[in-house]
DNA sequence: TAGATTGTTAATCGATTAACAATC
DNA sequence: TAGATTGTTAATCGATTAACAATC
C-alpha cells in the first residue's frame, strides 16, 4: 500500500532532521512552511518527504518539532544500534574513526582493518585496527553490516570482496573505482576528487 | 542553442571518465553499449551524456576511446589547472591534502588554513598550514577558486563567509551542517555520518 | 467563525527510455 | 550491400509543484 520512498527523498531526511535539531529548544512547533524556507525548497515537497515516515502534522499549528524528530530517528534507524567498520587505516580511514558524528544515527564504528603491519594492532581513536585477513571472524562477532571503504583505489575490490564475504551489507565507497557486489549489497560511491572537479566546473 | 548540461549529468562524466581510463591501451574504440554495460545504466542515457560534451562518435565503430577521454577531460576542464585551498587541517583536512587523486582533474591542493598555533606553520604533505587570518592575502595570492571545508560544524559558517570574502567560488562542505552563501558560490555538501545513516537504512 | 496549515489529488516539469532515421 | 551504432525525436516514467478539500 504505502509506497516505498525514493532516495531522493530518503536522502533529504537527514537535513530536515539536523535542522529540526538545529532549533532552539523553545521552538515547539514548526511547518512544513518554515523548513522549506530555511532550506531553500519547496513547502509541498517538505510535507511529502516527511510524510514518508510516521511524521503527523495537524493542521493550523504543523508538526511538532520534538515528535517530528522522533518521527525521522525512528524512520532513520537511529534507534538500533549498528555497527560499522572501516578497511583501511590511511589518514582516510583515520579521519573517519575520529569522526564522532555517526552517533547522530546509531552507528558506532567499531574497528578497523588494515594489511600494514605497522598499523595492525594498534588502536586509533579507541579502536582496534585489526590485520585483515581477521575481518572474517571479527565482523561476523561484532555483527558488523556497515562498512566503509577507504583503501587505495587498487585493493578496493578485493576488500569489499573481503567484506562482503564476511556479511556486509552495505558499504560506503571512498575509494576513486566502481566496485562490483551482488544485488543484496548496497554501495555508495563517493569520489571526492570527482566531486570537486564537478564543482570547479559548474564555477 | 545548446541546452545546459543538467547537473545529473555533469555528476556521471567522472564515472565515465574513470572506466575509459580504466580500460587497457589496446582498447582503441568504445561503444555506448559497452560502457553502460560496464556501469549498469542505459546505452541512449550514455549516448545522451556524452553528447553534452563535444565527444563524437561514429556509427557502426563507436567512440574513439582517446578521443571521448580527451573530450570529457577538456569538458570537465581538466586541462586548466586550479587551485584549491583546505580550510581546517584536522585530520579529514590532512586526509585529503595527502590524496593525489585530484591532479587527475587538474586541480591542485596549494595550501591549508586552520587557527590552531600547533599547526599553523608546518607543512602537511609538502603543502604550508597558513593562519585562517592570512586568507585574505594568500587565497587571491594563489587565484584560488575552490576549497574544502574540512572545520567543526560550529565554525562551518564563520569560516565559510571568511572563504567567499577571499574570493572562493566553489566549496566542498564536509561539515554536518548547512552553510549559507551568495548565488554566485556554488556548494556541495558532503555529510559522511548522513551518507552512512541512509545507506544503512536501506539495508 | 475565519484563517492557516496539512495531506492528497491533479498538473507540470525534467530525466530516462524507446523508437527510428541517418550513416559509416 | 547489410548491419551495427550513432544522434535525435517522441513516449514514458518519476519527481516536483500547483490546486484544493479537510480540519484544527
Amino acid at each position: 500500500m504505502d509506497k516505498d520512498i525514493p532516495v531522493i527523498s530518503l536522502q533529504r531526511l537527514p537535513i530536515y532532521l539536523n535542522y529540526l535539531k538545529s532549533l532552539s529548544a523553545d521552538k515547539l512547533y514548526v511547518t512544513s512552511g518554515l523548513i522549506a524556507e530555511a532550506l531553500g525548497m519547496g513547502e509541498v515537497l517538505v510535507r511529502k518527504d516527511l510524510a514518508y515516515t510516521s511524521a503527523v502534522g495537524r493542521p493550523r499549528v504543523g508538526y511538532v518539532r520534538a515528535e517530528l524528530i522522533t518521527a525521522l530517528e525512528d524512520f532513520l534507524g537511529c534507534k538500533r544500534r549498528r555497527s560499522a567498520v572501516i578497511a583501511g587505516a590511511g589518514a582516510l580511514g583515520r579521519a573517519v574513526l575520529g569522526y564522532g558524528g555517526f552517533s547522530n544515527y546509531g552507528i558506532e564504528i567499531d574497528a578497523a582493518f588494515d594489511n600494514d603491519a605497522e598499523k595492525v594492532g594498534r588502536q586509533i581513536a579507541g579502536r582496534p585496527v585489526y590485520d585483515i585477513s581477521e575481518a572474517k571472524t571479527r565482523i561476523p562477532a561484532l555483527r558488523a553490516e556497515l562498512a566503509v571503504l577507504c583503501v587505495p583505489a587498487n585493493y578496493a575490490q578485493e576488500v569489499a570482496d573481503v567484506l562482503v564475504a564476511c556479511g556486509i551489507k552495505a558499504i560506503m565507497n571512498f575509494a576513486p573505482v566502481l566496485i562490483k557486489t551482488p544485488d543484496s549489497v548496497t554501495v555508495r560511491h563517493i569520489d571526492v576528487a570527482a566531486n570537486l572537479a564537478i564543482l570547479s566546473s559548474m564555477i
